[in-house]
DNA sequence: CTCTTGAATTCAATTATTTTGAACATTTAT
DNA sequence: ATAAATGTTCAAAATAATTGAATTCAAGAG
């Protein structure tokens, strides 16, 4: 059974005349003959009776009307609904960095949720070692990324934006207000993200570069928990300045004077390389670029 | 877009595999490939996403899915739906002599319903000289007539019986109880139906024969109207014996002995004679013939 | 890091299928 | 009777689907 056959199936139940759906359809009688009869053999039922010069629906051909009706409607709808993601609909997995996830990302999605209502979003956190992988087996479809420049191949960048990373104490903390540089760390506690934190690799480079030993570490699994040991007084956290705004603005933390060396970080999104960039992808970096 | 296309579509979303799909369809690979390329060129979309050895379902090849089963589903539905009519459904468009109609149709239609229900019966009235046309354009499925034999090329007698005609009067009449030829009804009025009806040219025939002019002629159209007539000694009334059956039993009509030539007539079913014989119209034509 | 394996694509060759056109059979209309 | 219209048949031509070998690329194994 054919789409084409129960189409040509249905003109001539129209027009009520084989030659008069060729005509219609462009073919020439024998095609519709032959098509009818395929039909017929396949169905093991007539689907006309031909009486002479004219030809009529069985009652088998009669009920066949609405069948093939519903097929060729749904075959509309199927390129109509399928076609182009002009309107996108569906599900987008995307994975962020927790550092994000607390700043810029609630803002961006809910104005995508406003602009681009079809799609609905699964977010998961990721971290720097894993994302790629999730990527390249299709566990996600976008990344969204805060870390130290990345390149790599296998993924397309579709959004770049420098980003700074600052040291925060509390209000009261002896090094507020002072310029400082590697060497005034040694002497206070540093607060850190998990070990897997890309963060935590650049700074230690950066002390030991300088000679600094750093005296004490407290790590923790989430920058939230982080904010609130360093606004105590526990010691100096070193995070993007992003996601310190709301504890700069309501005073539970001041950010450090630093002299030292800078500490290039990027926002990015990545998607995997191959990946066809839906209107649905397209529209979220739209807004996320947008937001800076 | 195929049918064809559309399940290989769904075994590979099924099996999250090209090749594996080509395994269960029992393709090789490369049509797989092509089928869902077609697929994806008509649709102006990509279903899958090739992410180097994986692959996933874009948005709308997620979206497709659903449309592919039911497709799927529809077709099979056609198929179980259409197929052979093991259980006849439809509407049969009989058409059946006015004499038919009073007598043995009812009875007929009654045990038809009963055995086959899922038919639905249009009846018209045929005369004599209009129902091989109607057959001919499809207008009628199947026609009940009553009439002498009759032989047609471009029709298919499904049924023969042969019945009889006779003279009725009210039981008050003086030819009642009388041998009676075709000279006796010379001195009283003959009740006929209409122009059209076959039994009037026989009995004209016959009379002629014997030399005999009906003295006065009563037409009406319709036999119960001669009934009435007849009932009340208006005349002599020339029916079916079927169509006497009632008025006989309760006294209102007697049949004369008549001793002169006799009336072949027969109960016929014809269709058209390239008409596919459904089981409804066999149906039908079984319990007509039971009837008897 | 290289090699192998697994997965999908490409493309030319082969097969099937669809479509056509001409000859035919039948029916309807003039 | 004759012509026009309708559907069927069948072989040939056109088109489409399928395959198999070669290829690319990515993931895993040694």
């Amino acid at each position: 059974m054919t789409i084409t056959q129960l189409s040509t199936f249905l003109k001539i139940a129209e027009q009520n005349s084989f030659s008069a759906a060729a005509d219609s359809l462009g073919y020439a009688q024998s095609t519709v003959t032959t098509q009818i009869k395929q039909l017929e053999e396949e169905l093991g039922c007539q689907l006309f009776d031909r009486l002479g010069k004219t030809i009529v629906l069985t009652p088998q051909g009669e009920k066949l009307i609405a069948y093939a009706e519903k097929m060729l409607q749904l075959e509309r709808e199927i390129h109509l609904e399928i076609s182009d993601d002009d309107e996108p609909t569906g599900v987008l997995k995307i994975g962020v960095s927790e550092s994000l996830c607390y700043s810029r990302v609630p803002e961006a999605l809910m104005k995508y949720r406003k602009e681009v209502p079809g799609i609905d979003i699964r977010l998961v956190f990721i971290t720097h070692d894993t994302f790629p992988d999730m990527l390249q087996k299709g566990e996600l479809d976008l990344v969204y990324t805060l870390n130290p420049y990345i390149e790599d191949d296998r993924l397309t960048m579709l959004y770049k934006k420098k980003e700074t990373l600052s040291f925060y104490a509390s209000p009261d903390h002896p090094l507020v207000g002072k310029r400082i540089k590697e060497k005034d760390l040694a002497d206070y506690p540093l607060l850190l993200t998990e070990h897997n934190c890309s963060f935590r690799h650049m700074l230690f480079e950066d002390l030991a570069k300088c000679g600094v030993e750093a005296k004490s570490l407290i790590e923790t699994s989430s920058k939230e928990i982080l904010k609130q040991f360093a606004s105590n007084g526990l010691g100096v956290a070193f995070i993007p300045d992003m996601t310190a705004t709301r504890e700069v603005e309501n005073g539970s933390l001041k950010r450090l004077d630093w002299r030292g060396s800078s500490f290039p970080i990027y926002s990015q999104i990545f998607v995997h390389k191959d990946k066809h960039i839906s209107k649905a992808i397209n529209s979220l970096v739209e807004v996320i670029g947008s937001d800076a």
